[in-house]
This record gives structure tokens, sequence and C-alpha cells, in this order.
DNA sequence: AAAAAAC
């Protein structure tokens, strides 16, 4: 008997796809297929409805866009009106960013077809987007403000459009985009395709599903809670004024060359950014508070690898596609478990390994215990000791301004800590010792082995060697017992 | 406690 091996992967040229569709594929050097491809993309050529769970990463975006464009090539001669080029098919993303990559994506694939892509968002003029609606777009991605823009314009017209995209349907919801998605689905045919992904399938996406799908074929590749298997998440407990140096010293234990540093508030995030900026870190910010331009300027550098850390808040959580990221760092804990789990996923992408590094104060406990929750799994905390030999700046009023009495809870411990800082001098400014902050910043090379697999492997993390990391204790031992029942109070 | 999106 033999045992069974694992099936081999479907190939994208095992599929009816039309050949400009295929060499598109191919130029993007895909030759098989994801999970959730091999599953949706056949129920979508079928021109069900679908609603779809699926992790992001997983290559969902090509796993709708392609049979959809597969769809449009079939029935394009047919079209009634050959001057005029009527929106054909709308894909709605909840934050710019995410649209600009779904476009880009959708763009690559279309690219070998007479198929045209646009993508329209706020935050940007309004009149190239309106110039190039009017010369016509089949396909067109879109957040749902600037769409509504466009239509109340009437610089698009959606009475002709025959397949609707609902991407990171949960987090649109989040932000409050359902009445906003309502107008936009009314102004739709009522004969159409309707494609719903989402990372969970709460009670309002069911509904929403119920309203806007026609007996959508459920597709889910992988629970959507669950967390890459690829990512090695540990957590690191600190005090607040330790953890810039504790994402330095990590970054420079692991020989990490490039990662993302979520923050819960925009302000935090342009302060961080500046602090890393000054710590002599190539560093980036991303948030909500950057005008459009900005934003995409920041990620372009970051994708480049021009950046080595991206300082952002949950804009950048979801969805957005960065190869070979080795490292996510949260510098806080997220307020909502989920995000926790969309940080993370910006990494370990397509089958990579990733590090997933999460700071947590005294302050976080309930939220790590929200964590653990959610991806059902015990948390062990990792206490870091850092060492003083780290060159400091004078810290800024901010930081000063964050020591004022009366301020977080951990006055009594701080004192035995301010007595073993004062073996060495914390902020004295002195030249560098450290060859790691006297090097200019060189930007990685894109090979195929990224740089960070030749770090030391998750197995082989030097904490005992270096005692820098104290052994894991539970979360419940470190911050009490209340840890230790999860089972919902009250 | 906050973030995301239209001006």
């Amino acid at each position: 008997m033999t045992d069974h091996t694992p099936t081999p992967a479907a190939c994208f040229d095992t599929l009816p796809l039309d050949a400009k569709l295929l060499r598109a594929v191919a130029d993007q050097g895909y030759a098989t297929m994801t999970p959730i491809q091999a599953k949706a993309i056949p129920i979508v050529l079928s021109g069900r409805d679908v609603m779809g769970a699926a992790q992001t990463g997983t290559g969902k975006t090509a796993a709708f866009s392609i049979p959809l464009l597969q769809r449009m090539l079939q029935h394009e001669n047919s079209s009634a009106s050959p001057a005029r080029h009527p929106v054909r098919a709308l894909v709605l993303a909840p934050t710019r960013e995410l649209a600009d990559q779904v476009a880009n994506n959708v763009k690559a694939y279309a690219k070998h077809s007479q198929l045209r892509v646009a993508c329209v968002f706020g935050g940007i003029d309004i009149k190239p987007q309106m110039e190039e609606l009017r010369r016509g777009v089949e396909v067109l991605i879109a957040t749902p403000g600037r769409l509504l823009d466009h239509i109340e314009a009437k610089t698009a017209a959606l009475h002709q459009v025959e397949y609707v995209v609902l991407d990171e349907a949960d987090r649109m919801l989040d932000i409050g985009f359902l009445p906003d998605l309502q107008r936009i689905l009314s102004y739709l045919p009522k004969q159409r395709q309707t494609l719903l992904f989402s990372a969970t399938f709460s009670t309002e996406i069911k509904r929403l599903a119920q309203s806007y799908l026609q007996d959508p074929e459920l597709v889910e590749v992988a629970r959507p809670n669950a967390t890459a298997s690829t990512v090695e998440q540990r957590f690191f407990s600190v005090e607040d004024d330790d953890k810039r140096r504790a994402v330095q010293y990590l970054l420079r234990e692991r020989g990490i060359t490039q990662s993302i540093v979520f923050v819960n508030s925009k302000l935090g995030a342009a302060r961080l950014a500046r602090s890393f900026e000054r710590d002599g870190l190539k560093t980036a910010a991303l948030h909500g508070d950057k005008s459009q331009d900005e934003r995409l300027k920041s990620l372009e550098a970051f994708k480049r690898g021009e950046v080595e850390l991206l300082v952002a808040t949950d804009v950048a959580a979801r969805g957005l596609d960065i190869a070979d990221l080795p490292a996510v760092f949260n510098f806080d804990v997220p307020f909502n478990a989920e995000d926790y789990v969309h940080r993370i996923g910006r990494t370990g992408r397509a089958g990579a390994s990733g590090l997933a590094f999460t700071l947590v104060t005294k302050s976080d406990a309930r939220l790590v215990g929200d964590i653990e929750k959610l991806i059902k799994r015990k948390l062990d905390l990792e206490a870091l000791e850092l060492e003083d030999d780290r060159p400091r700046r004078p810290r800024s009023d901010w930081e000063r301004g964050r020591e004022e009495p009366g301020r977080g809870e951990s006055r009594g411990e701080r004192g035995a800590d301010e007595g073993r800082r004062a073996a060495g001098p914390r902020y004295a400014p002195q030249a560098p010792r450290d060859p790691f902050f006297d090097k200019p910043y060189v930007a990685p090379e894109r090979t195929e082995q990224p740089a960070w697999e030749a770090a030391p492997a998750p197995t082989a993390a030097p904490r005992g060697a270096t005692g820098n990391i104290r052994p894991k204790k539970k979360v419940a031992a470190l911050f009490g017992a209340k840890q230790t029942a999860p089972a919902a109070e009250s």
C-alpha cells in the first residue's frame, strides 16, 4: 500500500481560461493555484454567488479577479453598445491602500486583454478619476465614499454592473460603511453575480449576505480566525518606556531587515516614527492623519525596501501584501483581538515564515487574554532584560511628560527598575558603540531567499545564549490570578 | 482607550 502522497496542486493551465489570462498569470510567475483559488475559481466561473472566508495572503484577489475577467472576456463582443463602455465589474474595499493594491493585481491579470481597469478612492484629486471614468472603464475598484461622490457627480454609471465583489466585508462594516454599501448596491442591477469576502462570518455579515447575495456557495479554506502556522508568535513583557528599545533589540537579535510596527493611535504612530528616525532607523509612517500622497509614498518606499520600519496604525492591518516581510511588531497590543490576527497576517505570507512580536505592558493583560481566546492558544509571556549599553538620546519632552507622577500603575515597580538602570547612564548621549547603529542603512536585497531566513531559526533563538530573554511565564503568572479563569464572567 | 472613509 502506498501511503497517500499529497495531491499535487492544480495548475492554472488546467482551467478553461482565455489564453490572455493564462499568459498574464504566467507573467506573474504563478503556476499552481492556492487552496482558495482552486476552490473558488470554478464556482465563480459557473456564475454562482460566493461567500468566501479566506485569510489574506492566500491569493484571494486572484481567486475572484481571474474568473471574473474570464467571464467578462467571454461576453466581450456581445456588448450592447460598443462605443460606450459601462462599468461591468465593481470591487469595493475598505481602505484606500487596499483598493490600490487590488487594482494593481487586477491590472496585471487584465494586461493582455482590452479590459480597462481603474481605481478610485478619496484623499486625492477627483478630476483625473472623472476623466478616466469618462473615457471608459470595464473594471472599477473603489472605496465606498469616493464611489458615491462619482455616482452623485454622474461620472460612474453603474447600471450595467454584472459583477460585484465586496472585499474585506467585515472591515467595511466595522468602519460603518453599511449605509454607503446599501446605497451603492441599490444602484446596481438585481441581475448580477456577487462575491463577498470576509475574515469572519458574524451575524452582521450573514445578514448582509442574505440581503445581497443569491444562494451563495460557501468557500472556506482556513479557519477564519486561525493564524498562519508559519508565523512565530512571541509575547514580551515590557514597560512602556522600554518598548522602543525592545524593538531595536529584537531587530538586531533576530537579524530582521524590515518590519511593520503597529501602534494603536495615529498620534502615537507619528511620534514613534520620528523617534525611530532619530535613532537612525530608516522609518516611514502610515496612518490616517497623513495625506494620501504621503501614505502611498510611505508604502511604496517600504515595498521597495528603502524603508526599514513602517510605523502604522490599523489602516495597514488588513490585506496589505508586502512580499517577504520578515516580521511584524505589535508595539501596542491591539484593542480588538481580531486585529491582532490581521496584523500578524502581514508576515508569513504565501507559506513563507515570519515573526510576530508583541510588546505587552501590565495594562494589556485583558487584551492578551482576548487574543488567547480568539486564537485558542495559551500564550506565554517572556521578559526582556534589556542591557543598558545602548546609546540613548535624551528623551523628548513628550517622553518626559509620560513620567508625570500619577500616570500608570507601575510606580512601585519602577523604583527597583531605576536602580538597575543606574548601573549605566541610560539617556546620556554618547558615541554609538554598536556597529548596528554605526553602519548606514542599506536597503535589503530582494533575493529568492530572504535575508532573514538566514537569521537564527526560531528553535535556535539565542535566548539562553545571551541571557537577555528570561524564560516564559504564563500570562496569568505575570498578571495575577484573574487571567486563569478564561470563562466569561457576568 | 482607536482606527478605518467623502468633501
